[in-house]
DNA sequence: TACAACATTAGAGTATAGTCTATACTTGCT
DNA sequence: AGCAAGTATAGACTATACTCTAATGTTGTA
């Protein structure tokens, strides 16, 4: 599929989907028998990778960490074990995300009893 | 206190604590007796602002949500409605975010599961 | 064949959140 | 007095993540 397709499939413009292919998370290929342009083509990979770093960025997560995720996904070249250990600081990180987020709701359900009482 | 102790008792820098002054998230004070200088003044309600910009930068807030917690925290202008109002959103934006996070563990979750089942 | 719609590239512009430099004045210590 | 350390302000610079424009070429349809 070209970009227009892709773009329409995961909502996210051809203007970021080419900036996520110039940031290297993903990649269209180029079909040899055609000479008169240029057009890149995508396949349904790519269009779960772009639903991942939709995922991904909406928790706050940056480009080169969805990278490193993706790498230990789909990328071949790394070992299981390697693999694994990305995804286990991934998973630890996000604990630690939650820990802070649980702590902030602590925080600011205290402030709202606060405010009640000054009312008093 | 000045802006260096206040720096020292926070840990962020002075550089970045003017940026935060301009940026409305703290107010410190001229001391009108003093007119050899323009030295700004703050009190230990800053360093209790500040820690609170650092907590809630570390989960993702930015400073424009972080300036209407603080509003709704610490600015008298606001009805107790009002606030209460901002600190429920806030609520519910973090438990949105718990949840979005949650759900990114179950998906690396599996994937640890498939890395593994496809190595054998 | 005209022409709208689509594709590519380079590069400029925007927003957020700092971070740093330069300049200049003030304060505290010896 | 001299000098390091502290303070203020303006403005330049950086990094991240887009977002948009311009120029140019290609494709599909009436």
């Amino acid at each position: 599929m070209l970009i227009n397709e892709l773009s329409k499939r995961t909502g996210i413009t051809a203007h970021t989907i080419r900036f996520y292919e110039k940031s290297g998370l993903i990649k269209g290929k180029r079909d040899e028998n055609v000479k008169s342009n240029n057009y890149f083509h995508y396949d349904e990979e790519t269009v779960e990778k772009l639903e991942l770093v939709r995922d991904a960025k909406s928790i706050g997560f940056t480009i080169s960490e969805i990278s490193q995720l993706m790498d230990a996904w789909y990328n071949n070249k790394m070992t299981v074990a390697e693999k694994l250990s990305v995804l286990d600081e991934k998973l630890l990180s996000i604990d630690e995300r939650i820990k802070q987020l649980k702590g902030m709701k602590k925080m600011i359900s205290q402030f709202k009893k606060d405010v009640i009482e000054d009312d008093c």
